[in-house]
DNA sequence: CAAGATTGAGCGTTCAATCTTG
DNA sequence: CAAGATTGAACGCTCAATCTTG
């Protein structure tokens, strides 16, 4: 395969570097939703999104601002919550200030379900990658994540 | 929220790792995504497949054997090549030793979008990851997430 | 029976269009 | 008109069932 226009390719350790990224970044997410899901039937998706809940004033957030924390589009976290509420999770609860806000609220069954996922989650996400690194790389890649965050936010 | 079980809960500092590789991992694959679909028209996982492709003896490689390397569920792969050889990039050959084996094999115009797709990707890459690491710290990522991989694969 | 691969039904996601309120 | 949120149609994905060959 031959290459017209010019580019900075990446180096041989460069190239390394993103490949196990790719790989353990995709083993990683699809054996703690597998652990998730077989053990409370829900998706790490899901968990994310009653784990904002439960931390945010009130445990609530308005669809939008949830929707930028956890990186879904708007209409993907509409169709989470509608699946969420329709297990008692999730309400949702209008804004009495701006009418056009609405709320996600975890309600106890949530808090529930958390409670019951939380140190599934934990342990997977302890074993499989926090335990896996030293702390002194743990620094490093919050660190370059961080730079990451910043460089894609930047672009759009 | 109260939680019963004995769990390791992870530190302030390890939330925060996690937490922001959790948030860069979607940013960054959202935006190689997009800068790749805009231009191209061809998505990271489609991607992903012709470049597995590219690189292999005969520009070929079996679906079994495919699937494990881009870490995909065999139907879902399935979709995917019928989609790209839609398109014509690639074209399934049946094996002739192992009559039960199929090939999926880059084709000269699934070289060609190749071609047009890499500068694209690989610039994003090195612009949004690459870059943003000092590159002691790349060593270091490198060396956490083989050892991710590892430990998912131990357990499945 | 096991391995390689595909199929179909049901579910999840996307994007543009829509509706409502600021 | 812009912002917050939802909708519907088209598309993509998953899981179990199926088909074929070893």
């Amino acid at each position: 395969v031959n290459f017209a226009e010019q580019t900075s390719w990446l180096t041989v350790e460069e190239q390394e570097v993103w490949l196990v990224f790719l790989r353990a970044q995709k083993l990683l997410f699809e054996q703690l939703d597998f652990e998730l899901r077989a053990r409370t039937g829900i998706t790490l998706d899901d968990y994310d999104v009653l784990a904002r809940l439960s931390v945010a004033p009130d445990r609530r957030l308005r669809m939008s601002e949830l929707a930028e924390i956890v990186v879904m589009p708007k209409s993907r976290l509409t169709y989470r919550v509608d699946q969420l509420s329709k297990r008692g999770y999730i309400k949702r609860v209008d804004s009495e200030d701006d009418k056009r806000g609405i709320f996600a609220e975890l309600t106890d069954s949530g808090i529930g379900a958390l409670e019951l996922a939380a140190p599934i989650h934990v342990n997977g996400v302890r074993h499989h990658f926090i335990d896996r690194c030293d702390t002194a790389h743990l620094g490093a890649m919050a660190a370059c994540f961080s730079k990451v965050c910043e460089s894609v936010e930047k672009s759009r």
